[in-house]
DNA sequence: TTGTAAGCGTTATCAT
DNA sequence: ATGATAACGCTTACAA
């Protein structure tokens, strides 16, 4: 390993030199700038990043933060965050919260001690906690989290797609759709999605019929049942993540009703398992990996911080139909 | 952020003496070390990770390297890899080569230069080039790769658990079985899977029946097509990965095939995908998230380097059954 | 048991 | 346009 030093002795000027070309910085002559060049390739030179941030106070390094490193969802935001660092220059550090964010401190501090430039927080909200862990020149952001209190983040507007997907099902006919939602004390997004469901309903007048899942998989048959119980007749359900609509689908089907014949399904997110059921999963799709990738570039410029709401979209696919006629 | 010195001050004794207390290291008294550990305490110092790496020439970071990162393989095993690296005080550097391994060589750099513990390569083989990159003190090892040559990795033995998938098919009864295996030339595995499934076939006195499609689900129903193509009466696929599999259970339904009582589907990995189908998917489970967890440690203990074994694992669930009788 | 001092490799300030 | 020099915060001989 080569340091600044080797160099600046083989292109016979001195370290500062060598760090001002290496830096693109103004300050050398031409003739200097291509002896420095030709040094840095003869001897294979790498700035010291551990060493440029100590003396900067400033790594080129991102912290991402997520409840679960293996979720779906977090992985397709991690993607975006990793190419959009890739571009700029900088390296992810990844660290892993769990569910009731229980590691978050060491975490933070790791990364104030390694002077990261920022973090992002994937699905979880920037609590006063947070920002006074991280200190005052490390920029945070949140993505995938709705967030109403203005602080930096970059999601959809979970209220507004929930309404809207809602809507969609009315429009094809539905009036009786059950809402299988989350449990909102430990997924943020819950309320903000069962509120739009709620305002689509109740504009409609139809009657909401609602019950409430974990988001992951193994509750959706569960919620179906409780759904189905309130009322049998349900032809459409609105599930708020796409692991519980996936099961719904699969539910439905082992019950001896065909999606979307007798039942429609709506999922929400658009991640890969709504494409890995038969029917394919109609859904509320959230950008997620563009998400990812808007939230490096939004913290890297540190300025015009605040919220950014991203644009949902409705993906339709086999699980959703008008209604059969019924008598 | 207090500094060493400022701790130091506080305590009345010299930085030496507190780096010595902070590191475990001996050369205190018990009172010193009361002192100094008050005055961390009072002061809320945190060891500065840049400055010391830079001095020890290690930083506690662990570079994990995956072809993709929402890739739901690549995303247990960093998972295993995470909680492996927290619970030893490691952050984890994340870096995403591209299927192509076009970005690995910078992140190579990069974590060379941050002064990374170990790198963990997820679904590539160590290539002298990687090695070289690296330099001598930096160990590094694969996971998910069944290597041959000895050097330092933790994977299942690929090519026996193939043998073992499809002997435990043969076991059903079946003899008509049908595989689809993987490009060899973009990945690894899918060689030593195609061998064990011929070594099988081969034993017991059947007809290989093979095509080839790329691990993703988009590939299950053109390779089921081909199959089918070459032996209609099909009673058994195997498919050498979740998503494919999970792929033919989803075309052979639409084909009017039922799952398992016409055709059998045995997938590969037991990513989540295999539960989240109608039949649940058979799979030759690889324990993914362990053998992140396992890579870590033996990692760090840097000894003991060259290849583990995993146990595979044959999870039957509801797509395979004995074939029909038939005339 | 404790302290002094010399780096680790870089950048920034101040001369020249 | 260039160089000397002093940090950045830590560890570690070596002394005492």
């Amino acid at each position: 390993m080569a340091t600044i030093r080797d160099v600046a002795r083989h292109a016979g000027v001195s370290p500062a030199t060598v760090s001002r070309v290496v830096n693109g910085l103004v300050g050398y002559s031409d003739a200097t700038r291509t002896r420095v060049e030709q040094a840095v390739n003869a001897l294979d030179y790498e700035t010291d990043y551990l060493a440029r941030g100590l003396k900067t106070r400033q790594t080129s390094v991102i912290g991402v933060l997520a409840p679960m490193v293996s979720d779906a969802l977090a992985s397709q935001v991690m993607q975006g965050i990793e190419i959009a660092a890739q571009e700029g220059g900088y390296a992810v550090m990844l660290g892993r919260t769990g569910v009731k964010s229980t590691f978050i401190a060491s975490y933070l501090r790791t990364l104030r001690t390694y002077r990261a430039a920022g973090v992002v927080l994937i699905s979880a909200v920037i609590t006063p906690e947070i920002r006074q862990l991280l200190g005052p020149n490390i920029p945070v952001i949140s993505v995938a989290i709705s967030d109403k209190s203005g602080s930096p983040a970059v999601a959809i507007d979970d209220e507004k797609a929930a309404y809207d997907a809602t809507r969609y099902l009315l429009g094809l006919g539905h009036r009786r759709i059950g809402l299988l939602a989350g449990d909102p004390s430990s997924i943020y997004v819950a309320k903000p999605r069962s509120q739009g469901y709620m305002r689509a309903m109740t504009e409609a007048r139809c009657i909401p019929v609602t019950t409430t899942g974990t988001f992951f998989y193994e509750s959706g048959a569960q919620g179906l049942g409780e759904l189905l119980a309130q009322d049998p007749a349900l032809t459409a359900i609105f599930a708020v993540s796409d692991e519980m609509g996936v099961a719904v689908v699969n539910e439905l089907q082992r019950l001896g009703r065909r999606v979307p014949e007798d039942v429609s399904v709506l999922g929400f997110d658009d991640t890969s398992t709504a494409r890995h059921v038969q029917p394919t999963l109609s859904t509320m799709a959230q950008p997620l990996e563009e998400m990812g990738r808007t939230a490096v570039t939004k913290l890297l410029r540190a300025r015009n911080l605040g919220p950014k709401v991203m644009p949902h979209r409705l993906v339709e696919r086999g699980s959703t139909a008008p209604p059969r006629r019924t008598s």
